[in-house]
DNA sequence: AGCATTTGACCCTT
DNA sequence: AAGGGTCAAATGCT
């Protein structure tokens, strides 16, 4: 049996989106009536970043679309409290090259005003694809609990999280941020597994903690550490969001009696990782 | 059953 | 007119 046709209800002239804006939502500035410069007047900035879907905020797909002259689809979210809170935060994801992990193009526009999480910082990015230099240590942000999908895109995401850390010509330090306090979820394409997720705290995503236990790192990869931190401690995310992968140089960090340990990352930023 | 995602149509901006 | 952004019914998933 053939598929009815999709019938699509037409919106009302003049009334781009229905009066008030979307779902009945008006726009954060006076809307005024010279809607030609809308798409303009949209605060947006962008960042690029090797995992897009992953930066501690709640998003919902509504669109997908292929670009001109573009080899890869452009991805539309906004913010899964758009109607509760309204919150008019939203973004779209371009992959902009077919590396291994691929780096993305994302476009915020407007901040979230859900109060569910801080907004991203564009200062702190990905590097335009650029590997830190040698000697340098990378913070790759991820979450330990984020999530509720299925235990084979997990998998997956761990082998991508792993390919990725692999390929770095420079150590990577990584730290999993606990979100465990926290009701966020991510939402990713179906294409794309998200990153290593569980429903209970603190799990390492990247390499097993299975090193001695006198540290809260871990070496048993050549070039990777592995270091779990506790996010309710801190207001990091005001700086830097998951996914995120920022680079500091030099031995900036030392560590404490407590077996914990103090990192400066530069930018005004000061961690201290703890123990778990 | 409820919710999220998919996807073609519609509409706006350039 | 072309390209891009959003809508909303259909579809899929839990």
């Amino acid at each position: 049996m053939a598929s009815p046709p999709l019938l699509k209800r037409k919106q009302q002239p003049n009334q781009p989106y229905g009066q008030g804006g979307i779902f009945g939502l008006s726009p954060p500035e006076p809307a005024p009536r010279d809607s030609r410069k809308r798409r303009k007047d949209k605060h947006t900035w962008i960042k690029h970043t090797l995992t897009p879907y992953f930066d501690g905020h709640l998003w919902r797909k509504y669109g997908q679309k292929v670009i001109k002259d573009a080899p890869y689809p452009r991805l539309y979210f906004r913010c899964s409290y758009r109607e509760d809170r309204r919150c008019l935060a939203s973004k779209l994801v371009q992959q902009m090259t077919h590396d291994d992990p691929p780096l993305y193009e994302v476009t915020y526009t407007y901040e979230h005003t859900c109060n569910a999480a801080p907004v991203p910082a564009p200062d702190v990015e990905a590097g335009d694809d650029e590997r830190p230099a040698s000697g340098g240590l990378v913070l790759s942000f991820g979450s330990s609990s984020a999530g509720h999908r299925r235990d084979e895109r997990r998998t997956m995401q761990m082998q991508e999280e792993r390919q990725q850390y692999h390929q770095s010509p420079s150590p990577f330090l990584t730290m999993n941020l606990d979100y465990s306090n926290r009701s966020q979820q991510h939402a990713f394409p179906s294409s794309v597994p998200p990153p290593a997720t569980s429903c209970s705290p603190s799990f390492p995503i990247v390499e097993s903690s299975s090193a001695s236990s006198s540290t809260p790192w871990t070496d048993d990869d050549d070039d990777i550490l592995t270091w779990d931190w506790d996010l309710s401690a801190y207001d990091l995310d005001e700086h830097l969001q998951l996914g995120d992968h920022a680079q500091f140089s030099g031995s900036s960090f030392s560590w404490k009696p407590d077996g914990s340990a103090l990192a400066n990352l530069g930018m005004g930023i000061e961690v201290k990782g703890v123990t778990f």
